[in-house]
DNA sequence: ATAGCAAA
DNA sequence: TTTGCTATG
């Protein structure tokens, strides 16, 4: 299972303001999956409209979205594709875990437990095929563009990043430094206070944010010596050396200079070694994409939010109405809306 | 997660 | 204005 290097790698608290103007590429299954697991009422169900679906993505999204273009921040929503071969031990894992929590917050449900119910529902929360066609659609009529990566998303978002036509990645995962994202984001929110899991305590979360060179200037590294550390430690591909952690994996290839000498030194191996190092230093990524907004339909989201899915009418206007104002003081050409 | 409201 | 809390769909 992958633990992260979060200990070796260089944080900047910025605020969400500071990311005004940028262009931001967004891992789209790490923020729904975020949404459906953390957007729930105090029982532990999803919010659903009358027809009893989920729509506690189509939430998060418009809403955080809506705040990006207040702010004039330029988001690309950016999905996952086929995931590569070696991922599906983890895969596999995740599965059960999730099946298993699953029958936990059934029971939790009934004996009206409601704090565990609430901690198993989102250990059980899975994305599915409606969710992400919803919010394609939502994207579309907010006029924000999608891209769909031919295999893992955070690759593409990467790759997006090093051809300069985005400026940061936003996901809470740190892989994406390791396909060479130049800067990564995490807790993009909003809001600034949170409330802990199981816990009455509110606590300040601010948007941090990564420099890959900053990260790699550092400690003297390149990044094939980042992707190496990681590999020791362990990501979705492999399980990583037990008793290796970002720290001690720094050092050990720092003194050896790569990690088939490391491997070499300590006596161990790493099942498929190229083929790990290959996702993150060759990824699978596509250049057939087109990065356009437009002005958000007032009609049609008024429609897809209020009508289908229940939304209050009064809110979702007055959030539409807020992205306007902000825009009328900028200038912009007639058909795009940036 | 975010909006919106009430109390401090 | 800031903070704490509930409702949202």
């Amino acid at each position: 299972m992958s633990r992260n290097i979060s200990p070796i790698l260089v944080k900047k608290e910025v605020s969400f303001e500071d990311l005004a103007n940028k262009k931001l590429a967004i891992d789209a299954y790490n923020t729904l999956y975020q949404f459906i697991s953390i957007i729930r009422q105090k029982n532990g169900t999803s919010l659903i409209n009358s027809k009893g679906n989920i729509t506690s993505h189509l939430s998060g999204v418009f809403y955080r979205t809506s705040n990006m273009l207040k702010k004039n921040i330029k988001p690309v929503y950016v999905f996952d594709g086929e995931p590569p071969q070696l991922k599906f031990d983890t895969i596999d894992k995740r599965k059960i875990i999730r099946e298993e929590a699953f029958e936990k917050y059934i029971i939790a449900r009934e004996n009206k437990d409601f704090e565990n119910a609430i901690k198993y529902a989102q250990m059980s929360t899975r994305l599915n095929h409606k969710i992400i066609e919803e919010t394609v659609i939502l994207l579309k009529y907010l006029g924000i563009p999608s891209v769909f990566a031919p295999s893992e998303g955070e690759s593409q978002a990467a790759f997006m990043t090093i051809k300069g036509d985005v400026d940061i990645v936003a996901s809470q995962d740190y892989d994406s430094l390791l396909f060479g994202s130049t800067q990564l984001v995490r807790n993009l929110a909003v809001g600034k206070k949170r409330k802990l899991p199981n816990k009455k305590e509110y606590v300040d979360i601010t948007p941090e944010l990564y420099i890959l060179n900053e990260i790699l200037e550092k400690h003297e590294i390149d990044r094939e010596a980042l992707v190496d550390i990681a590999i020791l430690v362990g990501t979705d591909y492999n399980e990583g050396i037990r008793n290796i952690g970002p720290k001690k994996a720094l050092k050990l290839i720092k003194k050896y200079g790569s990690i088939e000498k490391v491997l070499a030194a300590i006596g161990k191996e790493i099942e498929n070694l190229d083929d790990i190092k290959n996702i993150f230093l060759h990824p699978n990524v596509t250049e057939e994409y087109r990065l356009v907004w437009y002005k958000p339909d007032k009609e049609k989201i008024i429609e897809f939010l209020c009508n289908e899915h229940d939304f209050s009418r009064e809110r979702v206007i007055k959030t539409l109405d807020e992205i306007n104002l902000s825009k009328t003081d900028q200038q912009r050409t007639l058909g795009e809306w940036f």
